[in-house]
DNA sequence: TCGACTAGCTTACCGACGTTAAGTTTCCTG
DNA sequence: CAGGAAACTTAACGTCGGTAAGCTAGTCGA
């Protein structure tokens, strides 16, 4: 994980891992049967990181919890949303789902309605880490320019997206968006 | 494209691209600067595959047929969700995003609200193809029974998770929960 | 008609990668 | 002290992405 934190993805290599535990490469091999092995199983350490609230009166405020920590261990790790497109079931990730279904169902949720509710809050998880991380290794300090400066050039075929400054990115802080976003998915839960 | 819808993502190499095209390996590198410009251009054309609909008077009506449209072309290429962790600046990308948000402000939508749902359908829709992607390709007959398995061993770990049949599968339709799932969000949107 | 130029391709090759096979050390146990 | 397993090494294979230099065909102006 230090080399991916470093590195990231490119630089996670059987032989620097080897390096980095002063060993050869292949005696990787003995403890390990693939790569994906080690990919897989630091996709797994990142859930572990994810923090299991305790169970307490509002079941709202426990998803709440759960699902920042989880979008901010990998935030943290951005090398993390990427690698998701991964088996994922290691009991890190069964434990993580089995809290946020427990909530809802504390609120009243079940059947169709419990279904739903799951998948939209992890993708919506997933989707938000996996943007935002992208965005901002992606910010080199020509990538957004260049977009901005083309929807710029370009107004009358974006007009909304011109005038939404969609692209500043400075405009809206991401964690408000987040935040405001998980609101509004826990919302319908509570609708339904 | 036809090299990675058959072989999946390890599936194009250079050389086999080169192959299926009568060519040289390094032939590519006169058209190409890199590999990742490959795959860039590969992504940035699945957008190209979202039909963007003509503007109706119905905008929620808009949005979901966008979105439903967005979320076929990347089911109908699984490496797709996959390769999303790139720069996606490509005029497809920014054609989409321009009819989503102007759907939105005629909805009625605008700043901050605006900006939130814009990134609620977008996390969604990504994160939902990412997961099914990974599922349908991880189903080998053995993981999904492996993990029903090892939450039916601990029972008493997984509680909700062992009764509710998320692992199931066949339980619900992915179409359905997806659905379902956009018309909550959709929801939010108008209520806020 | 012909030489210059260039878009497009080829041949040859580089270092790095994931992975395997076989042999070596280290250490624990009977 | 013998034996065996756990942990590691040395050597090597095939394939990958990518570079450098040279070849070929067609266009175009004089």
């Amino acid at each position: 994980m230090t080399l991916l934190d470093e590195h990231s993805i490119e630089g996670l290599t059987m032989r620097n891992l080897a390096q980095q535990l002063d060993v050869t490469a292949t005696a990787l091999y003995w403890h390990v049967r693939t790569k994906d092995d080690v990919l897989d199983l630091a996709v797994d350490r990142i859930f572990g990181y994810v923090p299991i609230p305790a169970v307490g009166d509002d079941w709202l405020e426990d998803i709440r919890v759960l699902v920042r920590g989880w979008r901010a261990a990998m935030l943290g790790h951005p090398w993390a949303p990427r690698l998701i497109g991964r088996p994922m079931l290691g009991p890190n990730v069964l434990a993580r789902t089995e809290f946020l279904q427990s909530a809802l169902v504390r609120g009243g949720c079940s059947g169709l309605q419990l279904a739903v509710a799951t998948r939209m809050l992890a993708n919506y998880v997933i989707g938000a880490a996996l943007t935002e991380a992208t965005w901002h290794q992606t910010a080199g300090p020509d990538a957004r320019a260049a977009a901005r400066a083309h929807v710029a050039a370009n107004a009358s075929a974006y007009p909304t997206l011109d005038a939404s400054g969609h692209l500043d990115g400075a405009q809206w802080d991401d964690d408000l968006l987040f935040e405001e976003g998980l609101n509004g998915i826990l919302r319908t839960a509570t609708l339904e």
